[in-house]
DNA sequence: CACTTTTTTTTCAAGGCGTGAAATAAATAG
DNA sequence: CTATTTATTTCACGCCTTGAAAAAAAAGTG
């Protein structure tokens, strides 16, 4: 609890701890003269805030810098990205590989990762707390001990266990967790009165994913880190997609699927991924005017707005949060989106879609694997604090 | 969880309990001594097990009927049912009142509730322990709260506070749980190796119901007690639902969707409910090769199976439970059923389909009120005894 | 029949984790 | 320099648990 608050809100002092927390003073004070011996906190420099009333001065705490430090990994379809979080969530460093996933072996795609890793540590300027955990997002599905890619769009093999690869190597714990789930990490932390305790995040672009938060907890499946939104059915017999079945959203939604549309092919066959020009292309079609490209984006908009209904009248509805290189023509979708919802949805269940975007997903992904793997390792250093009272 | 285990397990003795619930036999001895001396347990009488080996024989404790009893109450289409449930969880009388709850004013229909558990307390054979809740269950839409019934289908009125009505005559707490919650929690003391952490339970017949439990507790909506899934969309812009939208799995799979398919009729128009008479001569058609009626079986199958395959996308494969009167026509459901769930998931995700049929809801529906109003009561009992030991 | 063995249950001292009240520390106001 | 104010720490206590030992209640044994 306290390092959550911590997290959350900064350094703070005791006495706001523990209102924040709930727990007496004598408890905040000896929760945390445990964490400043362990050098999990540290005193912020009081110079920075000068006293402003009467009576001792509050003191106050931070988490320490230099307890540890955390690499973030996002694998997207052509690039990887790497950043170096500290123990305090600040990044520290970065770093990039410029690879298309899809073309490479399965050794030759864990070792590029596990070299950028290599160069990130070497990169960092000193001083830098010892690396401690190891995060990594990926389109697709990861087991739910969330050590394994079992399948992503992203990359030709199968079952690539990153999680025993890369533990052994860097001698840290590792977790690949899904990077629509890493979102809603994100979200929690950045908008908590907005997304608390129910909220989806929905990425739209390359294929169509989903994140959601249930009763502030992450929902994972029982194999799966996330939801597969993206593969639940919108049209019995309907359009063919990446998957192998019929009628799936991202047939409808992704990137290649709104190309297919708007080029008027047969939504039977599959299709190339089209690059990121040829999509602005079709988005400049369907805002002069082009009847198929208009289409094409209505017919996306309104799979995903049936989808959403479909889900709210499964789990109510919660605020939804929009990302991926899709939203930059969230104003083609909008139309569809809410035809849709409004069509699948009884009226005592609607209430408002309330929904935003939020274009850039990497900032959002790599916040997210910040603060989940912070969080895990916050939990191990608990339990390491309480084993060791106990010895 | 000592309370639970005696629920889940009958009669046990101290030493069983500190195994089933990991607790030490100091923690079992003490808590169970404050019970006894509460009167919420009782010494199992000693002569129905005659001791077996060497040792100081077991003393079985049981949960003690006296200390209260539970009402539960079951409204349907055309008759209400009630039952009384002693703490130990036997039923110790029954009631019912013929009557076409959707005929009936507001009053009436509250009126007629009162006065029929008025009639089964009279009625229950002493000795019996003082009434200590009431469980309500309807088809639709309660809040989640519990203590109203929003919009039933069986009902005229909306907005009917049960709770506050009853909980004043009574001088009880009352609650109101969607009929397919009711039964979800029933199946997880029925047979809990299948039903344990993840599955649902679906309901079949006036209408289409679904309960669900995730991780081991009842899946709520903020408003609602229970999954809307018989008004999830099934096909946009398809059959005409009771609820005013169109495309509703239930206007494809409840009884009177069947029936209008199965006569021919405009699936844009509704027609009234119909009777089981007819339900019967249906399904006779269907067995005996009737086209139309053998596609209404099977259009409604696949419905549910679409239903079921947009579910498990979001929250992975789960073992299902079918009741109700549709369950009858399991056999022509099926082929449908199976269809439209392999249609409707990718293979990854896919699994077995999961299901087992079990026919008469009401007997479900009641245990499960039964083992609500129990586990309320235990809960109400343990805080209770909490605060006892405080002051 | 007295004594030993076996098993169940209770008792007892101790420890972890919290609290409230009081003491202490560190500043400002007068 | 002293009183006041506020933050933090210390201390005694209570709750809930545990492990170990004691007590209880039966059956086996010579």
């Amino acid at each position: 609890m306290i390092l959550r608050a911590l997290r959350r809100g900064g350094a703070q002092s005791r006495t706001a701890l523990g209102q924040v927390t709930g727990l007496s003073p004598a408890a905040v004070s000896g929760i945390t003269s445990a964490m400043l011996e362990e050098g999990l906190l540290v005193q912020a420099d009081s110079e920075a805030d000068p006293a402003k009333g009467r009576g001792r001065p509050q003191v106050k705490l931070a988490l320490n810098p230099l307890h540890g430090c955390v690499v973030a990994v996002m694998i997207a379809v052509n690039r990887i990205r790497l950043k170096l979080i500290d123990y305090a969530g600040e990044e520290r460093a970065e770093n990039h590989v410029d690879v298309a996933a899809l073309e490479l072996q399965r050794g030759d795609f864990i070792r590029t990762i596990g070299d950028a890793v290599f160069t990130l540590l070497d990169e960092t300027p000193q001083p830098a707390g010892p690396l401690s955990r190891i995060e990594i997002s990926v389109q697709g599905i990861t087991d739910g001990a969330g050590a394994k890619i079992l399948w992503s769009p992203v990359l030709r093999a199968r079952e690539i266990d990153l999680g025993r690869r890369f533990s052994r190597r860097f001698g840290v714990p590792v977790s690949v967790m899904n990077d629509c789930a890493a979102m809603t990490e994100a979200l929690q932390w950045i908008d908590p009165p907005r997304y608390r305790e129910r909220f989806a995040a929905v990425l739209i672009g390359y294929g169509v994913g989903m994140g959601l938060f249930i009763d502030g907890a992450p929902f994972v499946g029982l194999r799966d880190s996330a939801v597969e939104f993206g593969h639940m059915n919108h049209v019995p017999e309907g359009a063919l997609c990446r998957c192998g079945r019929r009628g799936c959203v991202e047939a409808y939604a992704a990137d290649y699927a709104i190309w297919r549309r708007a080029k008027g092919l047969d939504a039977t066959r599959l299709v190339a991924p089209p690059p990121a020009e040829e999509m602005a292309r079709i988005e400049e079609l369907a805002r002069d005017g082009d009847e198929r490209a208009r289409a094409a984006y209505r017919e996306a908009g309104c799979a995903i707005g049936f989808g959403l209904g479909r889900l709210f009248a499964l789990i109510g509805p919660v605020p939804v949060a929009f990302t991926g290189s899709g939203t930059r023509a969230i104003d083609l979708l909008e139309e569809g989106l809410r035809d849709g919802f409004e069509q699948s949805l009884v009226e005592d269940l609607r209430g408002e879609l309330i929904f935003e975007t939020l274009g850039d997903e990497a900032t959002l992904v790599f916040k997210g694997l910040a603060m989940a793997a912070l969080n895990r390792l916050d939990t191990e250093d608990v339990a390491a604090l309480q084993a060791g009272a106990e010895g």
